[in-house]
DNA sequence: TTTATAAAACTAACGGCGCTAGTTTAATCG
DNA sequence: CGATTAAACTAGCGCCGTTAGTTTTATAAA
């Protein structure tokens, strides 16, 4: 088939086909010649669209970071808009935790993930943390959200109730956390995002950054 | 050549081996064919001694989980032994980045990463913290500190210092961040598990958790 | 309107991949 | 001592990312 009449391919089609692919069977499965049976095409049209099979990678991560809510740093103190875009961060990368180890690599040069570095770290420093401060909280939220999404706490556990008697006596009843898989991991996540606000608001008031800000 | 007189592999030389090319080059320079040669013999070699390629990886992600110190949670104060087994984590992990991936999908059946879930459930419980929520605290430090050992902060941004002007209004220093690297990636981390404590601690206190122990 | 160029699909093929089967020889067990 | 197991090998399967070159269509230039 030599080129159609209406084009096949976009660039948006591929990055769809590509996303579902990696959230039903994960990044392993995304073969160049599978993706493009998936979209009805042969493996070498994808790069009439694409330079590289990483570069769809990287513009699937991308459209899931810019799905991330930034709004609330413009207009909310720093303590509810960190906490509103944390779950909206988890939310988004937990959609997808096969691409998390590809998106965790940092913004680069993707429009997405630097608008939301850019926000996040204007809205701190505007609500008077300091330039480095504001530098790390941006820095230590990733960590948090990305390993939260990275791999399910609760299903990394074996479910045969006999596996850990002998040899782990205080995980007896590990069998059972992948049965609560989703309540443990967003139990988990709360806890520890409402601890590191409150842990991060001691450090504030104590060094008195709020003090010179009109409101 | 049949079988040598002296076996040339054994499953302890193979962990090494792949670990040093993991670190060195990355999860996927890792083929049967190049780990062998380094080894020094012929991929299918490598099936003598472990069944996959990925129960390799598994062995070394294995052995990277047994090397974080997790005494203190048999002696310390929950708080101090949180800080110090977080640290001890990190710098395991962060020692070898291109595994985490891997590791993160959870202990599994692997004795290293199973025994470290234990020691901090059964220290945390013995402190007097319920066991849902102890499981919580193991989730979202493993979260926090996956995610850190992940992919550095810093390293993600780009050098060249002309290309956030036009778009990104507060990132305008953000090309500094890569020569300061470990500075900024420790600072984050260490900002990060403090604030975490400190949070669980005013948790901790609120409902008396601690009052019935004997110390 | 004609002509030139670029775009988008294709087929064929290269070297590398994980892994299996079958072979050879040495070590080990009964 | 004979039988079995272990540990290396070679050959090869089907899949992988990517490149080169082909064909047809759409678009831009003259």
């Amino acid at each position: 088939m030599p080129r159609p009449k209406q084009a096949l391919l976009s660039r948006e089609r591929i990055i769809a086909a590509a996303t579902a692919l990696i959230d039903a069977e994960g990044l392993a499965a995304v073969s160049t010649r599978r993706l493009a049976a998936e979209l009805g095409v042969r493996g070498p049209s994808l790069y009439n669209h694409f330079a590289t099979k990483d570069e769809i990678l990287d513009a699937v991560a991308d459209s899931i970071a810019a799905q991330v809510e930034i709004g609330m740093f413009a207009t909310e103190p720093w303590q509810k808009a960190l906490k509103a875009w944390g779950h909206s961060y988890r939310t988004a990368l937990a959609a997808h935790p096969n691409i998390v180890p590809h998106l965790a690599q940092g913004p680069g040069r993707r429009p997405g993930a630097l608008r939301m570095a850019d926000a996040v770290y204007g809205g701190l420093v505007r609500e008077g943390w300091p330039p480095a401060r504001a530098t790390h909280i941006g820095a230590l939220m990733r960590y948090f959200v990305a390993g939260s999404a990275l791999g399910s706490f609760a299903r990394g556990f074996v479910e045969d109730p006999t596996f850990y008697a002998e040899d782990y006596p205080h995980l007896t009843q590990a069998h059972r956390l992948p049965e609560h898989q989703r309540s443990v991991d967003e139990g988990a996540f709360t806890l520890g995002l409402d601890a590191l606000i409150d842990g991060l608001t001691l450090t504030y008031d104590q060094f008195g950054y709020g003090k010179n800000l009109r409101r």
